[in-house]
DNA sequence: AAAAATAAAATATCATATATTATTGTAAAT
DNA sequence: ATTTACAATAATATATGATATTTTATTTTT
């Protein structure tokens, strides 16, 4: 039996910040202590500090004396991280491509492998891997950039994808083919280190799928 | 009497940020709650609740099980995070001088002149009124980024802004006149509206700032 | 219908109990 | 004598439940 190393604190700061990347927990929602307490198996204490984790990373708002929410949503909104995700990862990508050596080549065949096969069963209409798909749609993206030299930028990027992704999930559209062709387009583009090349259709990548979104907001 | 708005959590929150900025808590250092306990008067939760904040915000590393210690520095990390605000901070200005108003241009107006008084004090030998000073500094970049439109982009700029200070106060250096000057080049840029310049001119300055810095850090 | 007073709910804080890690001391082995 | 391994102790971090404030909802009064 594997032990779990982590803990109380960390996993349900794990749970809850899935929770609402996956829409489980609607925006705006107010987080009671007392029933966050049932729903997470975790005393007041140990959630007080995973929300205020979150609020620092942006996915709750801590009202001062009033208590937690999940933070809202809007189109502003969308367009601001639109434009950061575009901002940080075009740039950790140049710096990539620039840097990388054939073990980061390897890892971005490999992830883009796994995302590929992926993205086939659900074009097939699999909709019970739409989790695990975008797992690997993250982990292709973050491949492609994790040679850039700059953890912080890492550590940036992740958050704002994360951001990204719940607007995704709240929506949920499917972009099919043309989401995939863009997906192997970027990953010719980044083996053959054309980084003008992958850099253009990141960035068309990710306004496409801002498009596809920003229609399904209100406001 | 002036009624105090602010909790005890945002309070200490405040103020171990400040003493960590600052390098009145030296990088590396253990943050033991039973020593925090007595520094900060706030109880274990209260702190624990602060520390998790920071250690989002990257001022902090947690360490399962083993505690919170103040965020090393080295030059890797300076160089990342000068990378970093250079990249957020251009960006940045660039939308802020095609989106500002009058009003905009007033509070940059305002932020200058307040810069430059504290900068001659500074520069005659005052050295009480650094903290001050290196406020001002910020409110000035601050406000010529404002109005860019994106409030996500403005939190993170923060963030930078914050552990790129942290590096500056650790090896305080002072660069005298040509810091001004730099500041009154970029001040008369943003108000000409000229964006090239003004970034130019920006990525010079703080470049010009990491120079100084990075050879008085070890490693 | 508006304002004041009261009751209920929720948050912020604290002190304490439990689990984990670090330290010290002791005995066996090199 | 020095090192290694183990056990016992001390120190520390994590987690919890209880209490004190504050906010929100309800009722009463004008």
């Amino acid at each position: 039996m594997i032990k779990d190393a982590t803990t109380v604190g960390s996993s349900t700061y794990e749970k809850i910040k899935h929770d609402i990347i996956f829409g489980i927990i609607a925006p705006g929602t107010k987080l009671k202590l007392g029933t966050l307490k049932n729903n997470y198996d975790a005393s007041v204490s140990t959630l007080r500090e995973m929300l205020n984790r979150l609020s620092s990373d942006g996915f709750v708002k801590a009202e001062e004396q009033r208590g937690f929410f999940v933070t809202d949503v809007s189109r502003k909104d969308l367009e601001e991280i639109t434009n950061l995700r575009v901002l940080l990862e075009c740039n950790a990508l140049r710096y990539s491509i620039e840097n990388g050596n054939t073990e980061w080549e390897a890892k971005v065949v490999a992830a883009h492998h796994k995302l590929h096969a992926m993205e086939k069963r659900v074009l097939e209409g699999n909709k019970d891997d739409i989790e695990m798909w975008k797992r690997y749609d993250g982990e292709f993206h973050l491949a492609t950039i994790e040679a850039c030299n700059n953890e912080n930028l890492l550590k940036l990027h992740s958050t704002i994808y994360d951001k990204y992704l719940r607007y995704q999930m709240l929506v949920l559209t499917y972009r099919g083919q043309s989401a995939i062709d863009e997906h192997h387009e970027i990953f010719q583009a980044v083996l053959s280190r054309d980084a003008d090349k992958a850099v253009q259709i990141l960035t068309d990548h990710i306004l496409n799928g801002q498009k596809d979104t920003i229609v399904k907001l209100p406001e």
